[in-house]
DNA sequence: ATGGTCGACAATCGA
């Protein structure tokens, strides 16, 4: 089974790209963040191209937007919490079959933050630990089990999750009070299933800045879409692919498809 | 220290 996640940032801007990615890299269930779609206006005629007939979405004019395109049927979680109350389409539960049994599937889109990484005088970055401190307590009140969550997290955990640890100490993404409430939030029931492939001192990013024009040569880029998995999927894990081609692509996402997959 | 580039949507806002 071949999960993928990947911040298409407009799915009618890249509708192509995204056949593309199919094709080449042949998931079975594709999470979609920044979709920026409202629900009337969803591309649906896409889910037949993409050999991808059932899909979930939740999204709204310009900002935020989920989605998921999937070769099984999917089965939307009722009663999932409105994030900090917005209303801001930042997250889909699903739940599908797998040969093995059925697993639940979250794709989430957490709020980047801002600039000024200090909640008193910046409502984007209190709105983004906000919402991590409720995903936490989500999560220790519904302790996940078969469950994989994906998504753009917008922030980087790791000192190699960046291209530089103490330049972006105090940048919105990599902050210490977002490193902690990220670690707490994983430590909910997950594993990162990104990391169980690529050590922690090897440099993993997902992300490169559209205001770098040549992303490879200066390669500042941060690992801010991540993959993650309970305990009782850990031994399924098979292979981790991020996708930094497409970063090349005509007209690209400012981030790269990271596909998981797993023997389920 | 600063500005650099995108997307949506129609002047900026968010990233």
């Amino acid at each position: 089974m071949r999960i993928l996640t990947w911040n298409i940032n407009s799915l009618r801007l890249r509708l192509a790209s995204l056949e593309r990615l199919v094709a080449e890299l042949a998931p079975d269930i594709v999470c979609l963040q920044e979709t920026k779609v409202p629900d009337a206006l969803f591309p649906a005629q896409a889910a037949a191209a993409l050999s991808l007939p059932h899909v979930a979405y939740c999204g709204m004019k310009s900002y935020n937007g989920v989605a998921i395109f999937s070769r099984l049927p999917l089965r939307t979680c009722p009663g999932m919490p409105d994030w900090c109350g917005r209303d801001d389409r930042r997250h889909l539960a699903v739940v599908f079959a797998a040969p093995s049994g059925p697993v639940t599937l979250h794709d989430f889109y957490v709020p980047a933050g801002g600039d000024i990484p200090d909640p008193d005088v910046n409502a984007k970055y209190a709105h983004k630990l906000a919402f991590v401190e409720e995903a936490t307590r989500h999560f220790v009140d519904n302790p996940p089990s078969r469950s994989i969550l994906v998504g753009d997290l917008n922030i980087a955990p790791l000192e190699h999750d960046v291209w530089s640890h103490k330049q972006l100490l105090g940048v919105v993404s990599h902050t210490p009070p977002e490193v902690e409430r990220m670690q707490a939030w994983l430590h909910t029931g997950f594993t990162d299933a990104m990391r169980h492939f690529v050590p922690d001192h090897e440099k993993l990013y997902t992300w490169w800045s559209y205001r770098n024009r040549d992303w490879h040569v200066a390669n500042r880029g941060r690992r801010l879409d991540h993959v993650w998995v309970t305990p009782d999927l850990v031994p399924r894990l098979r292979r981790l692919t991020i996708h930094k081609a497409a970063r090349d692509w005509p007209a690209p996402s400012d981030h790269v498809p990271v596909m998981i997959e797993l023997d389920i």
